[in-house]
DNA sequence: ATCGCCTCCTGCGCGC
DNA sequence: TGCGCGCAGGAGGCGA
């Protein structure tokens, strides 16, 4: 699914065409989403300026007059900007509609994603609560999960895919910055010393934002707001690479399980 | 507080 | 060619 940078890039794509303009309407046509869209959603939404636009983690918010919407992508989710009226295909569960006529539309297969309605201001919504730093803010280093680790004693990829301790790394950018820093995924996150963590941390802030300037990744669902493919794949080092060659090393791309989740790492080169 | 496990759902690629 | 199985980018919720 989406993971960070695939967001950011839906948000860039759809920004221009929703930010300072009216939400005219709100089309749900399948309300079973990973919460029910509840009933009354478009009718509360429609109508309203759109104040602002913007990420917190793999959540897209768009703040209006009186209240605001919560947009998540799930595993399969994207949206679409319709250059022209076009039929919604299977799985096109929403569109938004703005007052100049632009039409949004949001595809999710796997409906792991959401639409919610938050009736104060969106940036407080439950959901958001427990997030914790944004990687891409100056204020995450190499202290952040230092510290977070001294609680914990989970694999070193499960501390970094943990929303409460930094959002936005999921299943593949966390293999490529694992891999990036020189450390093994499945290390416990409490024997990592402060100088790798800060050197974890620079990674993954290097992946995520190329990943952001090549529109982010396409495995099977996701496109952007265009329909283009993201082209960040031909830069995986280690995610879906099993037995290949690694292009540090020339070693052989190992494959193994850490929660439930496939990892990818070259035993060479990560330790 | 933390952790591992299960779950939601659809589609696709693989092996037989 | 057809079918069953395992797996897929997220993350909430549960019991231990």
């Amino acid at each position: 699914m989406p993971e960070l940078p695939e967001v950011e890039t839906t948000l860039n794509g759809i920004a221009p065409y929703l930010s300072g303009q009216t939400l005219s309407g709100i089309k749900v046509r399948d309300r079973r989403l990973r919460w029910p869209v509840t009933r009354g959603l478009e009718q509360k939404a429609s109508g309203q300026k759109i104040r602002f636009l913007e990420r917190r983690g793999k959540y897209i918010l768009l703040g209006l007059e009186h209240g605001g919407l919560l947009i998540h992508l799930g595993m399969s989710g994207s949206m679409r900007v319709l250059t022209e009226p076009a039929p919604p295909q299977a799985h096109d569960h929403f569109d938004l509609e703005t007052s100049a006529g632009q039409v949004i539309r949001y595809r999710d297969p796997r409906r792991f994603g959401c639409l919610l309605w938050h009736s104060g201001d969106v940036r407080k919504h439950p959901r958001l609560k427990n997030l914790g730093i944004e990687p891409l803010d100056s204020v995450f280093n190499g202290k952040v999960l230092y510290d977070a680790a001294r609680s914990r004693r989970v694999a070193v990829k499960n501390l970094i895919m943990n929303g409460e301790v930094v959002v936005g790394v999921g299943n593949i950018y966390a293999s490529e910055s694992l891999f990036d820093a020189g450390i093994h995924p499945h290390r416990s996150c409490h024997r990592i010393s402060l100088e790798r963590y800060e050197r974890l941390s620079q990674s993954i802030r290097k992946i995520l934002a190329n990943a952001i300037r090549q529109g982010g990744t396409t495995l099977r669902d996701f496109v952007r707001t265009d329909g283009r493919p993201g082209y960040f794949e031909q830069q995986l080092l280690v995610y879906g690479r099993e037995g290949q060659s690694c292009d540090r090393c020339d070693g052989e791309i190992r494959k193994t399980v850490i929660g439930q989740r496939a990892s990818y790492y070259c035993p060479g080169c990560q330790h």
